[in-house]
DNA sequence: GCTTGCGCCTGAATGC
DNA sequence: TGCATTCAGGCGCAAG
């Protein structure tokens, strides 16, 4: 799945390939994913059809093209999105559901088999499209306040992987680093936000943003690295995972068998020695 | 106002 | 073999 690394290389992808180029035609094969743009796909259509692209930008795995009216066009890849650029006689994804026809010759396609993402024109303005004004900066973002977040986390009543799962304290972080860098900061999944010391979170958050930009680095930026990602040799990850995934095998840090956890209706891997569980007012999952 | 949990989706993996 | 169930999880939204 698209963690925040992969959709930087995608928005990386789009800068260079889609940007400069104008929608000469719109095709919308499945109209579920525009449906989070209220006005429906002929509306869809119209707004963006003879518009040029003149930036692609990204907050968290929020993702937006730019058309030189200013209007935003919000793409989410969800679990399964994938953004193409191709030839227009490309054989069809079987989950194509929105292609668009550009100048020069080539399209750019959305293919995302579970529709947990879509496509929409955005009100707001072309640095925060209306969608993602409630989103915080991601930690890449050079704006990134970590006193700010350190201060707000420790403020809140929850554990401490249901804050960095929320998008509106700080956005990008999904399931696997979040489990990654509790793994290597480390802390337990449980772990009450409003007592954790100041340095604790520091820590966190700094792990935070090296596990993506590890990635980001693992990931590659050229374009054919694009497509080896989204076309599903997640080689990505898989090499420096130390916590998710990995239930059974020892920890590389102390070797202790790694732990799955249900929890919140997904999985936490942890290492029971080196992120010990809280008890009473210290845990809150 | 803040926190919590559900539902959206499909297909691979698993169970009977 | 074939059908049914489980699991994966980012996000918006409603309920608590």
């Amino acid at each position: 799945m698209p963690e925040l690394p992969e959709v930087e290389v995608v928005r990386r992808g789009l800068e260079g390939h889609v940007v400069g180029r104008t929608v000469e035609r719109v095709e919308v094969l499945d109209v579920r994913s525009l449906r989070r743009h209220l006005a429906g796909a002929r509306d869809f259509a119209a707004r963006l059809e003879g518009r040029t692209v003149t930036a692609a930008r990204r907050r968290g795995k929020f993702l937006w093209l730019v058309l030189d009216d200013d209007t935003p066009v919000v793409c989410h890849l969800g679990m399964s999105g994938q953004m193409l650029v191709e030839q227009p006689d490309a054989p069809r994804e079987k989950h194509l559901k929105v292609a668009l026809d550009l100048s020069g010759g080539t399209q750019l396609r959305f293919v995302d088999q579970r529709i947990f993402g879509g496509m929409l024109v955005s009100g707001g303005t072309p640095d925060v499209p209306d969608e993602v004004a409630h989103i915080a900066l991601d930690p890449l973002d050079p704006a990134f306040d970590v006193e700010d977040v350190v201060r707000r986390a420790r403020a809140r009543r929850t554990g401490v992987k249901r804050a960095l799962l929320d998008q509106t304290l700080v956005s990008g972080v999904g399931n696997i680093y979040a489990d990654e860098a509790l793994w290597r900061t480390p802390l337990h999944y449980a772990r009450a936000t409003d007592r954790l010391r100041p340095i604790d979170v520091r820590r966190l958050l700094g792990h935070v943003a090296d596990v993506m930009r590890d990635a980001l680095a693992q990931g590659g930026t050229s374009f054919d690295a694009l497509y080896v990602n989204v076309n599903g040799q997640s080689g990505y990850f898989d090499r420096s995972l130390n916590a998710y995934g990995q239930e059974g095998e020892p920890c590389a840090r102390c070797g202790t068998p790694i732990r799955r956890d249900t929890w919140m209706n997904r999985s936490s891997y942890w290492c029971p020695r080196c992120q010990p569980r809280p008890r009473g007012a210290n845990a809150r999952s």
